[in-house]
RNA sequence: GUGAGUGUAGCUCAGUUGGCAGAGCGCGGGAUUGUGGUUCCCGUGGUCGGGGGUUCAAAUCCCCUCACUCACCCCA
């Protein structure tokens, strides 16, 4: 067959790779400044275990099969389930419980621009405590995360569960009309405030219901104005009244740690996924990125217990790297380029002494990539090979070198090329290098 | 799952009312000896996504199919 990858995969060259591994490094490095430790999980659980987690919408993502052995199993569909069993599985960790995962997930959706089927996400999950603070810290790895990438220009919108459930209770919208209002909702971004109460009409709500839901798109000001208003179109209702309070407090840890933070009560966010219990989080880049949502996640104080049979709380957020890298990309911001410093080029009874000398320049090099061109060529055709690979020193060992003990370096950025004895090679290269 | 669009050289794409398949880039070779990027010359390149139909003649018109892209739903 012709070669191809699946709809909705892809490969990763190399040259995307170094993008994506040094945001990767950024992304750690956060994840591990707040004290968040790696875990692994295995690709394939029980379908079992992550049915009934995701909704009606989830469920027929979700990638399931027959394995050989005749156990219906499931490709993951998110880091969280995953997270839940290992917790329910580990009935001795110690509270607070930090873990990050950067993996794949893979989602069987119909592939689009910035969506695929299989795509990373790094999470970092705070198990065991339901506190205000924890709420605050995902806000503040999110912050990070976004700023370690060069990013200043986001926004974090947050929304209570609770909220929401307040407000619809307290206008006494029907059980099954919950849903489907929501996610009216949740479109405030995308719609004017007459299509979202068009919207809310044909769902059934009457005009109150609808001057009060689509009011919610027009609460403005700072946060604390938008809670107290948001507050009293949901009439007071004390599941409203005690989320507000708790957003309250967060926004206030939120602020202590990260002054002028971007952080927006947001009413009528709603998050799809059926796990979540409390705060919920999403954030968005502006517009010209033209990527959706970069990081969501929320309470889930639920989710744990349906594995670990006690109830545990848990909050946790989840960057897409995908969706990162090309918005970064499509803005000039990705840093790439080839992990190789300087490429030893050989010629016919060079090249055994070439191997020597590109050895001896990775020992004295910490850290950067020496290149040995892997076997006699004209220097042309070697020279071209590291202008093209973007190398940016090249060390010509031909005979005349070879004969005098020295080496010719050549600077592929500035053009200038010196002859310099084999002792001080490194040295000199390492001055090139530094230099640039 | 619903709707729309696009498939022509390795890549990006032209191709007129149906009339001999093109360009740019890339790739290979060359322009004095062991030296890249710029320039110049020469060359390599295609079952026009696949199948069927209409026609003297189809990349072009019709039908089917596959793949990809975009939007909706949902979502990282």
């Amino acid at each position: 067959m012709k070669p191809q990858v699946l709809k909705g995969f892809r490969d990763y060259a190399p040259e995307e790779m170094v993008v994506r591994q040094g945001m990767l490094d950024k992304v750690r490095a956060v994840f591990e400044s707040f004290g968040y430790m790696p875990l692994h999980t295995p690709a394939l659980e029980y379908a079992e275990l992550l049915l009934g987690k995701y909704g009606d919408e989830g469920e027929k993502l979700l990638y399931k099969f027959e394995d050989q052995g005749g156990r219906m199993v499931a490709l993951r569909y998110d880091l969280t389930v995953p997270l839940a069993r290992f917790v329910g599985m580990n009935p001795n960790l110690r509270f607070p419980f930090r873990r990050y995962h950067i993996a794949p997930v893979w989602r069987a959706e119909r592939p689009q621009k910035g969506r695929f089927r299989e795509f990373y996400q790094c999470d970092v999950d705070l198990v065991g405590i339901d506190s205000p603070q924890a709420d605050a810290e995902c806000i503040l790895v999110d912050c990070a995360v976004l700023s370690a990438l060069g990013l200043s220009d986001f926004r974090v919108q947050v929304n209570h569960r609770a909220f929401l459930d307040g407000l619809l209770e307290s206008l006494s919208i029907p059980k099954e009309k919950v849903v489907p209002v929501l996610r009216v909702l949740d479109k405030v971004d995308k719609i004017t405030r007459d299509e979202m109460a068009v919207q809310l009409a044909a769902e059934g709500m009457d005009s109150h219901q609808v001057e009060t839901l689509a009011g919610l798109s027009q609460v403005t000001g700072s946060n604390e104005e938008r809670l107290a208003r948001s507050l009293e179109l949901a009439g007071g209702h004390p599941r409203a009244a005690a989320a507000v309070e708790r957003l309250t407090r967060v926004l206030r840890v939120v602020e202590a740690a990260h002054p002028g933070a971007p952080v927006w009560f947001c009413p009528s966010v709603a998050r799809g996924l059926d796990y979540y219990t409390g705060i919920v989080y999403e954030t968005f880049l502006p517009p010209q990125f033209g990527v959706g949502s970069v990081m969501s996640g929320g309470r889930y104080d639920q989710l744990l217990g349906t594995f670990a049979g006690r109830e545990i709380p848990a909050v946790g957020i989840s960057l897409g790297i995908d969706r990162l890298v090309a918005a970064l990309s499509s803005q000039g911001m990705a840093s790439g380029g080839g992990v190789t410093s300087v490429l030893v080029c050989c010629m016919e009874g060079t090249e055994v002494k070439a191997a020597g000398v590109a050895a001896e320049l990775r020992r004295n090099l910490a850290g950067k990539g020496v290149e040995l061109y892997p076997e006699p060529a004209r220097v042309k055709k070697q020279i071209e090979y590291a202008d093209k690979a973007g190398i940016p020193v090249i060390v010509v060992l031909g005979e005349q070198e070879l004969a005098t003990s020295t080496a010719a370096v050549k600077s592929l950025r500035s053009g200038t090329q010196e002859t310099v004895p084999l002792s001080g090679l490194a040295a000199h290269v390492a001055g090139l290098l530094h230099v640039r």
